[in-house]
DNA sequence: CGGATTTTTGACCAATGTCAAGACCGGTGG
DNA sequence: CCACCGGTCTTGACATTGGTCAAAAATCCG
């Protein structure tokens, strides 16, 4: 599957988003569907590629915005994975996101006008940067691009009250790796074999749990079967019983 | 200040939505600072005129969408006050927000593309209705309404993962008290009483605490002096003892 | 006035957090 | 190659917050 060797084990599938030549974008473009879609407009893809600025190679831990920075851009994210987390005024690190690529950074900026929140990277990042005032302009004469943003931008809201629930540390885990299985399937990968770029820690802060009742719930999961855990690397086994652990949050 | 006598005591203050002539709109209008602000598009505000449509007189406890009906619209509260809430597999009630005149609901349905909660009335509430895909195509002509849009997807965002923090029973209540009041006073009333539209119940399934929970730490505000509560009437006696305990929530 | 609903209060319990110690890496330098 | 070091992860014992159950009180509304 050409799988490259990264610290001396092998490394997970990294889905990376081609960056296509001048006319024919990113195939994992945030904006991908929109341009190869409908009959494209050469004259505003040739701005939406103006606009946007691949930005490479952030190392892990390095970060790609700070709270309360002006807004000026939103990032989609070409290859590695990226965590959004705030930490409150006592020092609790509450995790927003993880974004793998294709998927969209920042739009919870736009109303306070500054970012609420840090991106931070958690392996090695590639990003696009998008200035929104030039996406904005661009989306008023490209109905699709508005409407994807729309769409994304809804989508949001919907994950972000999904994770507020009142659900069970089991129902939360299960609904987790469901949820992330399916993300990487979008991009082609597996399913059932997942590489969690972030530590218990941030699966923890992103959850609401504490990091020990990470492990024991997974370390539960796996002597039940439902999966195989080898450090970071998650096998689901069972993925018919995990998604009906996972029920009452995914199918609302 | 004007109040009405309903049910047998002083209604709270009630704002409304004033409707406004054919050209100037409802000034509470979701929309209205777009409009009023920058040179009005004469034309498209016609259009605007066009698309919406005044809803009146939701009884209490009727449905203004559904779970699952396809998505055609988004609904602004003009007067009384409106909770989304779904029903997980099991039957637990989730409040996703309360939304008062001049908020919008139905945002989070753009990307489902049908309804993902039910809205309901809390009191007697009028709305205006906006055709999404009729709102979308003037958006394209006014980027003023395409930016509040934005605006206001991205802060649906930020108040849905507010929420989902692992904060206290405390940290909520009084998080949630401060920011009805601030919502209150964005619309010209006192921040500092409050009239809740909505059971204990509703504010637990909202808060994801139990009603018990809700009740009793309501007493405890009060027999520490920080409010007073008289059945759903709440006065909030030391806002800044009750915002030092939000802050966690309000300052991130 | 009377039944229904909501709210309050109390007693008890369970899920999850906290604290602490030890195991397990992966990386580094001798 | 091996020993050590630092961080992450796991495991156990215990504490605490908030949920559950039940009943009484208050309120609503015909």
């Amino acid at each position: 599957m050409g799988h490259d060797v990264v610290h001396g084990r092998i490394a997970p599938p990294n889905p990376i988003a081609d960056d296509g030549d001048d006319y024919r974008f990113c195939s994992t473009c945030a904006f991908g569907a929109v341009c190869v879609g409908s009959g494209v407009d050469k004259i505003a893809l040739r701005d939406l590629h103006c606009l946007v600025e691949h930005v490479g190679n952030y190392r892990p831990g390095t970060t790609i915005f700070r709270t309360g920075e002006r807004f000026s851009a939103i990032y989609a994210v070409r290859s590695g994975t990226v965590k959004t987390r705030l930490v409150d005024i006592d020092g609790r690190e509450l995790v927003l996101g993880f974004y793998l690529p294709g998927e969209l950074v920042g739009l919870n900026a736009i109303h306070p006008e500054s970012y609420p929140c840090d991106a931070v990277a958690l392996d090695t990042v590639e990003v696009c940067r998008f200035s929104f005032p030039a996406l904005a302009t661009l989306a008023t004469r490209m109905p699709g691009i508005q409407q994807e943003l729309f769409r994304r931008l809804s989508k949001d809201i919907g994950n972000a009250a999904l994770l507020a629930g009142d659900y069970s540390a089991d129902e939360r885990l299960a609904a987790f790796l469901i949820g992330l299985g399916r993300r990487y399937a979008e991009r082609g990968f597996p399913a059932d074999t997942l590489h969690l770029a972030m530590s218990r820690g941030d699966i923890a802060n992103y959850l609401r749990l504490a990091a020990e009742t990470v492990s024991r719930v997974l370390r539960r999961f796996q002597d039940q079967g439902l999966i195989n855990v080898d450090g970071r690397d998650v096998a689901i086994a069972k993925p018919a019983a995990l998604f009906d652990l996972a029920r009452p949050i995914l199918q609302r």
